[in-house]
DNA sequence: TTTATTTACGAAACCGATTTCGTAAAACAC
DNA sequence: GTGTTTTACGAAATCGGTTTCGTAAATAAA
């Protein structure tokens, strides 16, 4: 199946290279009538330029790598479709990613991107991301890079991320104004801002109201579904358990129902749960589960269009901030 | 920011490029000693080939690309994770592509494909997809293709797909054995193979039970998820409705959960219901889902592992077959 | 009519790696 | 010591477009 090359449309048309070149690229160099000619051609023959000739000359390649911990949370899958729609619709193609939250694996996918494979990077850090020199180091080469949600504190950079703090805030003081007296906090990582804003939210609408945040109220979740079920299942089964839970998780959801299913223990009655998440089966659980909703789809858009403007024409400079879109704090019946 | 190329190495290492670049990849005609000098100045630099020069020169790109209709749909975020897991230990990128449902994106996307820029393709059809000639001419290319999930009956191809037939037949018999006379059907096309299938399985087993298959119980899905939710909400509000709902779509459940809750209809009592669905929340709904669970995850390593094999050193040739991965009927409380 | 400018196109360099082919020098065979 | 093979490397072609620059002809300006 020999490709069509432009030499071979040139051949056929009795033109030069350059020529026909310029013709599809709508060069004014070109008349009208010969671009007529060499657009026929092209149509009838159905031509496709070879993409890498392109990049390679052009040493741009109208795409973005997206870099994400996962895909399974449905945060994760509606922010690539947030992604995907501005990309398509400016003609860029999307690289995707997946970290699996391996620091390891990110740094290799990074390191990739300094062959110049994208023109620019949506990413959101795996939770093993302690230490941004291979960030810098992509950086340093001029790729224009966006974070969203999972952001490094230790990098200036375009941040696009959700308001952690408040909405953890106002989840516990929500909580505490239900009266709930011990509440458990569910941590993914002890390294990630997003996870430390959080957690500082829920310290300080505890202190606010007069409450110890007690280090045993904080259970910090492994990347492992069993060991997590497990010590939810321990925790909860404490004398003096805890009488509410805020996940800053959405997988946890799933775990925290059912283990209250086996203990016996009501919700809201026993125990009131508030969750970060964004399941749109959130109102017909059972109980209907309270939640902190995540504006995934936004965020992912508007990074993508914020990279867009930074690799578009004007080369738009990347402004070193962060962009917050607010979450919403949905109360259902999990929580009195 | 001057990139690094293989020919800024020759200079430093005094050798010519042809050496440089055979030292880096390994080759047999390089002493040791060299291979040594130039791969110790490879990680001093940070050197990163440029992935477009190599696959302008090498006709491979060490892509695939993934043809979605969308993504928000838990089963193709599954998908996604199998098809990324496998891609990534082979060393392969991942494009991906939403078609929205939209056949002209679809043709678009596999057009571009067509200039070479992926080196295979997975993909699931758009319900648009009616003729397929966009995808045979991506084919006769000689781009391996394989399909999953949604696969095009016209076509013959390598098609991982999940036991339609049997999972609808299963899912209504199941309906019928307690006790339902009026089940309503939702298909999401009357094109897809996929949902023809799943409609056949449900009128034979309507007719091997001596029910009749009435069209005014098939409601055929807009991808409009107003419009379906007032089509159900009428349907259901008909003297004699239907006393039990099979869904061919996972994305209808929480409208059917609504309806029925605004229309004051029990959840199993006076309406049982089932759905086609990957909801890792199925089981705590309120009433916990009847389900046809689909192997998402499963489809996509599968289909991506096949791909692999004939995008490998051996081009191992594709068989033209499907490949069946099955699906479980998981009873809960919103059948009897 | 002469000069200046515009129009429309072609030749060739270029992007950066890979690979073929050629060749000295070294190692080996006899 | 001569002939043969192996080793280790370099020059140059190549992949397929894009772009720069040059130029003949056509048009406009003087």
């Amino acid at each position: 199946m020999n490709k069509l090359t432009i030499k071979m449309l040139a051949k056929e048309l009795q033109l030069s290279v350059s020529t026909v070149s310029k013709a599809i690229r709508d060069s004014h160099e070109i008349s009208a009538e010969t671009k007529l000619r060499v657009n026929a051609l092209v149509q009838k023959l159905n031509y496709v330029p070879n993409p890498f000739a392109s990049s390679l000359r052009g040493r741009n390649s109208k795409t973005i790598g997206v870099v994400l911990p996962e895909v399974v949370d449905s945060f994760f899958a509606l922010a690539i479709n947030g992604i995907e729609s501005v990309a398509q619709e400016k003609g860029y193609h999307v690289l995707i990613y997946l970290t699996h939250e391996n620091f390891d694996k990110e740094k290799m996918i990074l390191k990739d991107f300094e062959g110049g494979r994208v023109d620019g990077v949506l990413m959101s850090v795996s939770r093993e991301t302690t230490e941004t020199s291979h960030i810098e180091s992509l950086m340093a080469k001029g790729v224009p890079l966006v974070f969203f949600d999972r952001v490094p504190d230790s990098i200036e950079a375009t941040k696009i991320i959700t308001n952690d703090y408040e909405s953890a805030y106002r989840a516990t003081t929500h909580l505490i104004e239900k009266s709930c007296k011990k509440i458990l906090f569910l941590s993914f990582s002890n390294i990630l801002s997003i996870s430390a804003r959080r957690l500082q939210g829920y310290t300080d609408a505890l202190l606010k109201h007069g409450l110890k945040a007690a280090a045993t109220n904080i259970l910090r979740l492994e990347n492992d579904i069993k060991k997590d079920y497990q010590q939810l299942r321990q925790i909860l089964k404490r004398p003096a358990r805890p009488d509410g839970i805020i996940s800053s998780v959405g997988k946890m959801v799933i775990p925290i129902y059912q283990v209250c299913e086996e203990l016996h223990l009501k919700i809201p009655n026993d125990i009131q749960v508030i969750s970060f998440c964004n399941l749109d089966t959130a109102s017909f659980l059972n109980p209907s589960l309270t939640t902190v909703e995540q504006p995934a789809f936004e965020i992912g858009k508007t990074a993508a269009t914020i990279l867009m403007k930074a690799l578009g024409r004007k080369k738009m400079e990347l402004q070193k901030e962060d962009l917050v879109i607010a979450s919403d704090l949905v109360l259902r019946n999990s929580t009195k």
